[in-house]
DNA sequence: TTCTATTCTGAATAAATATTCTCGAGTTCA
DNA sequence: TGAACTCGAGAATATTTATTCAGAATAGAA
């Protein structure tokens, strides 16, 4: 059969599928084939061009709010993402998951030793990452302890032994609490030998995945890890978003408050030093948190959806003189 | 959810399907909804046209040729088929009978009493049409009488029976065999009181559907009804073709042969009279016949494959001097 | 020729997709 | 307030599609 009669053949084939409905089982009667030919017949009108399927584009990414956020925080790499709709925060969670995948994964490019946090929008990007194209000898560090006891799948133990995981990496953890009762207690466990080769790591890490809390809705609260009583002083102290169970003010120093020192985690004058935080974040509510950790550089790379980074630079727009200020006021400047 | 964000969703949905690959259980898992909702959803993408489905035009019947035969022969309509290739002649057949069934459901509209015969083109493409848009009342006579002891599923009675089935019509059969040993045990038979009815509605025909033999390859060969010597005879008489179980010769006559007289079939004479007579047929070397059959006016619409058609008009052009006088030479001339 | 190696097939089967069914949330109307 | 209705969802299921497998056909090499 020539080629020219193949396609013809192709393409009644393709005709009686795409165009009169016909199943493939209908089209093998009329073909005298097996319905597993028909498959194969498509499959290669496909390959061929001779059905040619376009779908109306949809472009995930917002590279014009990217250029604004870029340039207003002074970012390596802001990632906007168009969120398709969703009937829950988790679904849109899920999607941004998805969508972002492939932009961190251009970020972590060349990352040999990567620190990780906690949080579900973290964890749904982390899920959609693929197991090619990580650098061989990947080391995935812990950034802070569990929060709670109760075990959640986007702690930073499970995020960090997922990552390391697909990237056929080394997967270093803290094992331990995240909050401890007090100062002294965190110091004893500092001495510990693998607390310490962990924490040590801290200094050497090439990039880091971060999310980016609020003092209303975090992990902390919902893992009761922090009572509604400490949240209200840590809001006196001015503090407006939280790294790494760090409480920062609207500058991005961290407040210093007791819970300070019961905390393990590596501390945001560390963080700063990180040639790549990767924060990840997402809604419009989280806009004074996030521009409190990208003014404080604690943030490097920004993934967020459109409707957040909207509402971060509309915040940031009419901010400087009145809640920056306001905040500043109430509880005492500098943080 | 607004219009426009539920195009978004079905934008991406129908992206990661059509463009990424994803199967529509991973694409749920990236929206959160079940592998039912992401079917729906791209059902309605597809009707939307936010997916676009192109097949290569594969045009299936051809217009120019349909023209010319039109021309050439004074049709009332002539179908020429673009037959999709196949690996057999059986396969053609069938693809033929596909295409063939919506161009001869039109010719057949507003037809009450239809005449049938045998045949394997025939056979197809009855089995394509349709149970819908027939005329109410609908009926169905057998033309001829079965070939052979064996029955065949092309015989004109299967055809008839499945042709009414079809059409909730009424069916005629005649109930004898296609060939007699003498002209006697015929016209007793002619006396019977059902065969008299059947013959009857051969006057008032609407239209009739039939096939067109040749001497080399007919059923009445295949069903060994005629000898191989008996074939040879005929030929010697000028016969070049057959309908009905009756030869004609180039003009489209009957030739007198001994047979004529021991057929029970609709006569070529009361054929001509039929208003519409479809012939359907297929293949290059059917061109004597065919083009016999035209200028006798048995047939005055044609169905026919590309192949055949311009196999046909390829033979007119050069036949009228040489092969036609030759045969006409050969035997005697009228027929 | 005869022997691989490759390509093509359809039957069987695994996998994916469409549909049916049922339930529950929201709405309208008495 | 609640009955009746619509709508939209997913679980279960029916149907369709893709793939695997084993054998037949074909081509190429010796």
């Amino acid at each position: 059969m020539s080629e020219e009669e193949k396609n013809k053949l192709l393409a009644f084939a393709a005709r009686l599928y795409y165009m009169e409905g016909f199943s493939q089982g209908e089209v093998a009667r009329v073909l005298s084939v097996s319905q597993a030919k028909v498959s194969r017949l498509l499959k290669q009108a496909r390959a061929k061009g001779i059905v040619r399927i376009q779908v109306e584009d949809f472009q995930p990414y917002d590279g014009e709010l990217e250029e604004k956020l870029e340039k207003a925080f002074s970012l390596k790499k802001a990632v906007v993402l168009r969120v398709p709709p969703a009937s829950s925060a988790e679904a849109a969670r899920r999607s941004m998951g998805f969508l972002s995948a492939p932009k961190v994964m251009e970020l972590l490019k060349g990352v040999k030793t990567l620190g990780i946090t906690g949080g579900r929008s973290l964890m749904e990007t982390i899920r959609f990452l693929p197991s090619q194209g990580w650098e061989p000898g990947l080391q995935v560090v812990q950034l802070m302890g569990n929060v709670g006891a109760v075990a959640l799948e986007s702690d930073a133990l499970e995020l960090g032994r997922m990552i390391a995981r697909k990237g056929g990496g080394t997967f270093f953890s803290l094992n331990t609490p995240a909050f401890l009762a007090d100062g002294d207690t965190r110091n004893a466990l500092f001495r510990h030998e693998q607390v310490k080769s962990v924490r040590n790591l801290f200094k050497s890490l090439d990039a880091a995945l971060v999310g980016i809390g609020t003092l209303e809705d975090s992990l902390f609260i919902y893992q009761e890890a922090l009572k509604p009583a400490q949240i209200r002083t840590l809001l006196a102290k001015g503090a407006v978003g939280e790294i790494c169970g760090r409480f920062f003010g609207p500058k991005g120093k961290e407040c210093p408050s007791p819970y300070k020192d019961q905390v393990v985690s590596i501390r945001l004058e560390e963080l700063v030093k990180v040639p790549l935080v990767i924060g990840i974040t997402m809604g419009r509510d989280r806009a004074p948190a996030v521009a409190a950790a990208l003014r404080g550089g604690l943030v490097k790379a920004l993934v967020i959806d459109a409707e957040g980074a909207e509402g971060l630079l509309e915040y940031v727009s009419q901010e400087p003189k009145t809640k920056a200020a306001e905040k500043s006021r109430g509880k005492g400047g500098r943080a």
